[in-house]
DNA sequence: ACAATGACGCAACATTGTTGCATTTGTATC
DNA sequence: GATACAAATGCAACAATGTTGCGTCATTGT
């Protein structure tokens, strides 16, 4: 738990990354909340404040979804910064692919400036299966 | 404007299917809801619901974003059923890319299931660059 | 210890979309 | 064309998610 960031290490920003560390997949604020030990019971507003934190200081990923709601992921070494997401149309489930979409230069009107893509694939997990 | 499909061809649905194809990008319920005519005032949970409509009957298609706003674009027939998406991160434009990101099998975990592809390349548009 | 700055909690607000229900309208049948 | 039925609409209330303002508290550097 590096925190060498602009800002200070509070106990809510280690606790939320440790939430966040310790799960595999991408998960929502609601969940964090759940998942967040009883000594660590802080306000609504403060964890969104704190996930938009450390999603600035580059510690975790934030994904959008068809389902108007972010989830947040951890910054595993594993993946590289650009990669794919994986949701489930049974449970919402939203996990990341370590594969990148590749930055092959997709065909854009002239004009236009390539910046980032943004890939989820869609399907069932294997519970849902 | 051949509405074969299940259900009324009340002057509503005509008009927002007009509006739709009649726009190059897709647009938002908010930016329909000003394009109407002043003899088409209808409510929003109208203009939801008629949206709804029209994507189950194959007219039209939605598309979701970052900004939790979906948007609406008028199925031609250049584009196929599959498309790739690009988002102006500059003025928040959306366009849909005639190119299909191939169905190239993604290599998800065992167990998983394959159902669909949901691409959005982000840049800056003409305007915007 | 003190002051400055950052973090937090609370309340209020904003946006987007949904649900229930009564009323109106379109369409098929007569 | 009138009638009956189902579908579509309008209105109000609600829900979910996230944001803003501001006063208070805590951490940090001096
Ligand atoms: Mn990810
Ligand atoms: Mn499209
Ligand atoms: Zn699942
Ligand atoms: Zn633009």
């Amino acid at each position: 738990m590096i925190l060498h960031h602009s800002g200070r290490a509070t106990a809510g920003r280690i606790g939320i990354l440790a939430t966040l560390l310790a799960e595999q997949k991408a998960i929502t604020h609601r969940e964090i909340e759940q998942r967040l030990p009883q000594s660590l019971q802080l306000d609504r507003v403060t964890l969104y404040r704190t996930l938009e934190w450390l999603v600035e200081n580059g510690l975790i990923h934030k994904i959008t979804s068809d389902d108007r709601v972010w989830r947040y992921h951890a910054n595993h070494e594993s993946h590289s910064h650009q990669h794919a997401h994986f949701k489930c149309t049974g449970c919402a489930q939203v996990i990341c692919l370590d594969s990148l979409p590749t930055e092959q230069s997709w065909p854009l009107p002239t004009g236009y400036r390539f910046q980032e893509i943004e890939l989820t694939v869609k399907g069932l997990c294997a519970n849902c299966c």
